[in-house]
DNA sequence: AACCATCTGTAACAAATGTTACTGTAGGGT
DNA sequence: ACCCTACAGTAACATTTGTTACAGATGGTT
């Protein structure tokens, strides 16, 4: 912990601040504080797609993938809302790797929670039909958000689940018909999900 | 080197064998030296979906968060070809890489290499058409058997792609007539993709 | 050679998702 | 108060994928 309080750098973000993109090179490795920072993966034509989202005490993964072997970043991280976060340089990754047993295991966690990850978007994408996902996604908005309003347009919803406006706007009216959510212009409000 | 020797133990396994099952507790770290693995994921209902392959020189990332995090495996591991590995307990994996830079790399490096992989799977199933997943999938099998014909039956590939057999019996027909396979009972045989 | 289980081919249909095209509307800016 | 833009609603249609229901073919076994 001194050590991280030595080298590393406080640095807060606001609400839709681009971190990474892809192509990037990483410099530093974030440790998150407060706050959160959604990944997202994009092809070749420009979709996107919602990866998941890093929380409190979360560090990314990917990141320190791409740290080690000082490769480009396979994806774009954007604050989901404020965030504050601690950078540390990426030399010291290695180095803390070989003296802290606690570091390695904060390391190796970290790899561990975002496999689990990983694993769970190739459920939802795999397994689950687009009203099971949309349903998903709300969920997991208002749960990181802490807040039952959720600011989206259809559109941006529609781009993080890779899909299109119409659909998910069809998608929203059956939940509201259902009385599971009530819908706005800019917002919805969770009802019941 | 010398301390995998001592401590590893020498395993062949046959075509098909089924290393690991979902909810296993995984008891040592497998060292794949010759053949593949290929690692599949299941969800409630019993679909499956192939993940990935696992070659000469790799580890399963997942098996090592597995054993720091003494949690039950979230995927099924079954050996693609016949395969030798070496079987290291997990109680190395800690001691090693504190004492070994290059154990902590080779850890790190597995790490990178599968989320890259997974992330290759989701781009597959979240952008790709069934008819493109399908030719990556051949052309994938045939990389991994070193071998023009595919030995796996319409309902087999199915399975794999979490996709019903009558839809791949359609789409390989059509791949026949394009002249890019040639097909067979029980078989395939890969011509041009 | 006859039999049989399994695999493959295919048509017809159903459901889910994607696309096109247009209308109406909310809300901010002037 | 008016205008304009971005957003949302919706119908009609296209495409992709999934399902049902058979028929036919293949290869191994007796």
């Amino acid at each position: 912990l001194n050590e991280i309080k030595q080298v590393g750098t406080f640095k807060e973000v606001p609400e839709g601040f681009k971190m990474i993109d892809i192509g990037n090179y990483v410099k530093a490795i974030p440790l998150l504080i407060s706050g959160a920072i959604k990944i997202l993966r994009q092809d070749n034509d420009g979709d996107e797609l919602l990866l998941y989202f890093l929380e409190k005490g979360d560090t990314c993964a990917i990141t320190l993938s791409c740290c080690l072997g000082q490769t480009k970043s396979e994806v774009r991280a954007i604050a989901e809302t404020k965030a504050t976060l601690i950078m540390v340089p990426i030399q010291k990754m290695e180095e803390w790797s070989g003296k802290y047993k606690s570091w390695r295991s904060f390391v190796f966690e970290s790899y561990h929670h975002r496999l689990n990850e990983m694993l769970e978007t190739i459920d939802s994408i795999a397994f689950l039909k687009m009203d099971e996902r949309l349903v998903k996604y709300l969920k997991e908005k208002a749960r990181i958000s802490q807040d039952k309003i959720i600011h989206h347009t259809h559109q941006e919803i529609a781009y993080e689940l890779h899909t299109s406006r119409e659909v998910i706007s069809r998608l929203l009216k059956k939940l509201e018909n259902l009385g599971k959510v009530k819908l706005h212009r800019n917002y919805i409000v969770i009802k019941d999900v």
